[in-house]
Order: C-alpha cells, then structure tokens, then sequence
DNA sequence: CATACTATTTATAATCT
DNA sequence: TAGATTATAAATAGTAT
C-alpha cells in the first residue's frame, strides 16, 4: 500500500475514501451509542470533520478540556493533572511495548550476534504501579526519569519520516484486547524544534 | 441501521469496527499523504484514538487555524502547565521512535542476520523479565543494545517497510488527578532530530 | 473537489472452535 | 474471550462527467 503519485489520483481517492470513513464512523456511532470525531485534511489543506455528537466535545473530552471552548486560550487555574495521568499512561504502555518489542528481538539476537554484557541495575520499580496511584510528587520523579530517558535517547537521534509511519491492523496478533492505537510519531510538529545533538 | 441492544454483541461490533475505522485511517493517510485524527469512547468510555502523523499536530491544526493551514505560528501565552504536558509528549514521541526503531530492526535482522552471524552463545535475558521490574538503567542499556545492533546491520538503510503493529494492551484510562500545582520549573530542551539514515 | 457507473476487492455478521 | 471461517453486504479503483 503505497502513496498515490498522481495528483489528480490522489485527490479523487482521498474524496472517495473519506466519504467511506465518514460513513463507517457514522454507523460505528449509530450503533454503538459512541462518541467519535475525526479529523482530516485533505492533500490539498483543506480541513473536513465529522463528529458525534460534534467534533469539539469529543476532543475536549479526549483533552480532558469539556469544560472549556478553544476561543480562549486560557486554561483552567486546575492544572492538567489528569492530562498528566493520561500521558503517563500513555507512556508506560509504550514501554511496555517497546519491551515487547525487545524481548522479540533479544531472540533473534542472541541466535545471531553475541551481546554486550547486560547493565545491572537496582530497579525501584517505578513504573510498577498504576499511574493513578502515584502522586504527584512521584508523578514529578517519573517525569524527571523519563527525562533522563529521554535525553539518553537524544544521544543517539533518529527521526522517522513522516510518510514512514504506518499501523497495519490485519495480521494476527498473539495479543489481544483494546487497543489506544495511534499518535503515531514521527511526523513532522509544528512545536518540536528540531536541532542537533553532539 | 440502529443501535445494537445488547451489549455484549455492542462491545463486539465496537471492537470489530474501530479496528475497521482505524484500518481505513490507515490506509487514507498512506495513499494520499494526508493528516488525519481519530477519536472515538468505546461504549465503556475507554477513549481510542488514531492519528498521523499523531492526535495533537492534527487537532491541534483544526483547533489553532481552522480553515487556514499556514505554518509557524504558535499560540500565545502559554502556560507552564502547557510545557509540562509538551514535555511528556516530546518524551512520549522519544519511545515511540524507539519501538518502530525495534520494528525496522527485527525486519533487517531477519535479512541480516546471515551475514553477521559472528559469536553465538551469550543469550542474557535482560529484556526477558518485564518491564515493571527493570529500572530506567536497564530500560535505557536495553535502548542501547538496540542501537548497538542497529548501527551494526544499518551500514545500509533500514527500511520502514509494512509492519504490522497492533497496540493491545487492556488499561483503564479513566483516571483521577490529584491537583497540586506540580511546576517544576523545567526549561525547554533541545530536541534532537535525525534522519533515519544517520 | 464531487459524483456516477461497474468490476473487483474488502469488511463484516453470524457462526463455530 | 479471542480467533477462524464463510456467505453476504459494502467499499473502492478506474474512468468519465
């Protein structure tokens, strides 16, 4: 499944393609009683929505910002705790993930190279618990390790393209369950300043 | 077509169709090259989302400039608690990276493995315990190794070819804040961008 | 950018394991 | 509870307007 060179192409593909999305969130919402909202631009910039009930209560809602509209810029004085919280998990499933794709490949290593040695390490099993019950003060440690993470990452920088990103849903899995899928990174972000590390 | 009575068949369709929505997402957003978000609350509440090249450029396009799609600008006044949440985000996207880093490289080993079939033997099974009961030390040495390897087997270019991908992992994601004004007076951090290729 | 037409591909509801 | 199977319904690519 590649990219559509032709332009013209491209553009009748995307009309059609986003009238059928459009379509299968509106029965995914006739059916299921569910909020939904998607946004797209098309090749050509221009934005089409739809949502249920509407595009800006789903998103605040996923913002965790139902109590408040876009026109200002303020937010409320109550912090972005839960926000917080939902990153956090975020990121801990994602290491969870990236440790799932470790472990996949941690075998095909040890068939074809030699390892270095493995680091020790006393674990404070900080990432043990649900982000829920951590305060904040500990929400604030984590941050400062995934920072630390974080920076160690810089190091060695990589960046996907764009167009690189992808999410295929039709193999098999040995996992299943719900899944928060998406976000995927890589792209392009208007506030990521991208520079360089030595 | 009407809302789905039971609710247990509900559930079903639910699971069934948002991984059909988020396939044809997909699919949208690497035929035609286009920014596209999904958000959608599963009859239970739990909140799923897809996005390219993530949720937040994309909404954030829709909230910030509407109809317009110029670049550079950036909203006024932002708050501490905005970079905070910026923060994890970066951090987020950082492990991101590194999971579809491990992707890539589980299909070039499998190419490469042949050839660089140096010393056997040392199978340490760091990776092989969960994540839960490592510290950010071994999460980080884990990293490493990845690298490592990538930089041994990547003297040509790891394609980013299809992968299937699914991110399953069951999580509650209603979660409770705790609302203290946790600032920790972070300053901005370079973000290190690379290519693929480096 | 949208839509009509049709051969073909694809998703899915019901069912079963 | 998840996954596989299959007949059926729906989406879509190619083309033209």
């Amino acid at each position: 499944m590649k990219m559509v060179t032709d332009r013209s192409c491209r553009q009748v593909t995307f009309s059609k393609r986003r009238t059928g999305l459009f379509k299968k969130a509106n029965e995914l919402a006739t059916l299921c009683a569910v909020q939904i909202a998607i946004i797209v631009f098309s090749p050509g910039g221009k934005p089409f929505s739809f949502g249920n009930p509407g595009v800006e209560p789903v998103v605040g809602r996923f913002l965790n910002r139902g109590d408040e509209h876009h026109d200002g810029q303020q937010r409320p004085q109550r912090l972005p705790s839960e926000r917080l919280v939902e990153e956090l998990n975020g990121i801990q499933r994602r290491i969870q993930l990236e440790k799932k794709r470790g472990e996949a490949l941690e075998k095909a290593l040890a068939r074809a190279k030699a390892s270095a040695a493995a680091a020790g390490g006393g674990s404070d099993s900080l990432i043990s618990r649900s982000v829920e019950e951590m305060g904040m003060e500990e929400l604030v440690e984590m941050r400062r390790r995934l920072v630390d993470l974080r920076e160690q990452l810089d190091g060695r920088a990589v960046e996907m393209e764009a167009s690189s990103t992808l999410l295929l849903l039709s193999n098999k899995s040995e996992s299943a369950g719900d899944s928060r899928g998406g976000s995927w990174g890589g792209g392009r972000r208007r506030r990521s300043v991208a520079k360089w590390r030595d």
